[in-house]
DNA sequence: ATTTCCCGTTAACCCCGCCTTAACCCCTGC
DNA sequence: GCAGGGGTTAAGGCGGGGTTAACGGGAAAT
């Protein structure tokens, strides 16, 4: 069974896609704008998104963009009116996978869709500072060759530092990045920075936690090196 | 370095293709033939195939319809004259990936190269991973000479977790790919890891599966043997 | 029809890694 | 010297994953 997600706003297109793909077995759920899209490609696991360009809220190349900087890594179809070069190129570089061009016959868009599901996108970004790499998708991170021992919380706390690129990041936004709703007590934080530093440190990474008092944490490039 | 084969008998074409994707920084062979491409093919690793469908001794269909019962999964792009949807399909249901229409724009086979490089195709006839060969409407998969035990559950779990080439498979799609529309309670999925997991040793298979705390399951090779 | 075997399910149990907690240490500034 | 922020360490609990054994049903074999 392969779950779609149709993005587009053209309520009547939209109607004979969901229709034809289910015919072919395909289960298959919409949106109708950007907003929307992004939150049931949180919420569900689908295996291919079918994204129109022009929509309401949010345009689908952002979509796409956003997604892949997320770490998702769902192959991407395109949708346009305009057979523009410019727009394809333009798509491939925010991560789409393929694209195709209105009005398409709908056993091509089946033969599409089939093609690229069960396959990931290459095209997910990952942060990078001095040696030390985060894929965003795969929850781990190495340092050179060497992999960073990381649990759940210090991978978040990394990926929260990591984002900042440099930048002091406070104790509630670091403890809102790794615990989400619930609100551990006592010193938490604390330890799972050490855990934390611990890892880089045993990875050989060239990059270092440090604290700022009263403020919070930050990352910095080493420059100590022999 | 991305590496392309091309396979197209129009040496026109041909040549303005390969300079064009010589100026990318990509690799690029040619093949003028069918026959010459599968040669090529099996010899050396390419990372994408651009194949003309019109060819002689051998066409395009068949090229890649062999290919893929060879159980290789590189990416294929299909080119053709005719902007025949008939075609479209034939390619993709013989296992192709991509579908570019003559005359087409260098820039936008360059894109579609690039998003498909990296990647591997889903639509094999037979997984190949390790010593472990399974086919895919046989039910059945060996290790090297040996034959795999294996369950129809256990067949499922290995299937899926072929088809995700080393990348980690959740729980849910394991369940899902499993049980079809049943859900069934409790450990089952463990206890069914298990029986797989002493299938594969038994057989001496060279290839693991391996968990991902929070995520699921994933095939990795063995690097010991003794 | 009965037996046998294989397969799927369930449940009990163990092990290990992660999170939390709490106590303790160090350093600095008042 | 003492108070407070930050760092370190060890102990306990919990849950996910792995292992094993027993039960039950259906199909093939006799």
């Amino acid at each position: 069974m392969i779950r779609v997600l149709l993005v587009e706003d053209d309520i009547g297109l939209a109607g004979n896609v969901l229709d034809y793909l289910e015919l072919e077995d395909m289960q298959c759920d919409h949106a109708s704008n950007g907003v929307a899209a992004l939150q049931l490609i949180d919420q569900h696991q689908y295996d291919v998104l079918v994204l129109d360009i022009n929509l309401p809220r949010l345009d689908g190349f952002s979509v796409c963009e956003r997604m892949r900087n997320e770490g998702n890594d769902i192959p991407v179809i395109m949708l346009t009116a305009r057979d523009q070069l410019e727009d394809k190129l333009t798509g491939f570089q925010k991560g789409a996978d393929d694209y195709l061009i209105k009005p398409f016959a709908m056993a091509e868009l089946v033969a599409r869709v089939t093609a690229l599901s069960g396959r990931r996108s290459a095209q997910v970004n990952q942060l990078v500072m001095g040696n030390v790499t985060l894929k965003i998708n795969g929850q781990e991170a190495q340092a050179g060759s060497n992999n960073i021992k990381l649990s759940p919380i210090t991978y978040a706390l990394l990926k929260k530092l990591m984002q900042a690129k440099g930048d002091v990041v406070s104790r509630e936004r670091l403890i809102e990045a790794a615990w989400k709703d619930s609100v551990p007590e006592s010193n938490v934080l604390k330890v799972h920075m050490h855990h934390l530093r611990k890892g880089l440190e045993q990875a050989n990474a060239s990059i270092s936690v440090l604290s700022k008092p009263n403020s919070g944490f930050y990352l910095a490039e080493d420059v100590d090196h022999g």
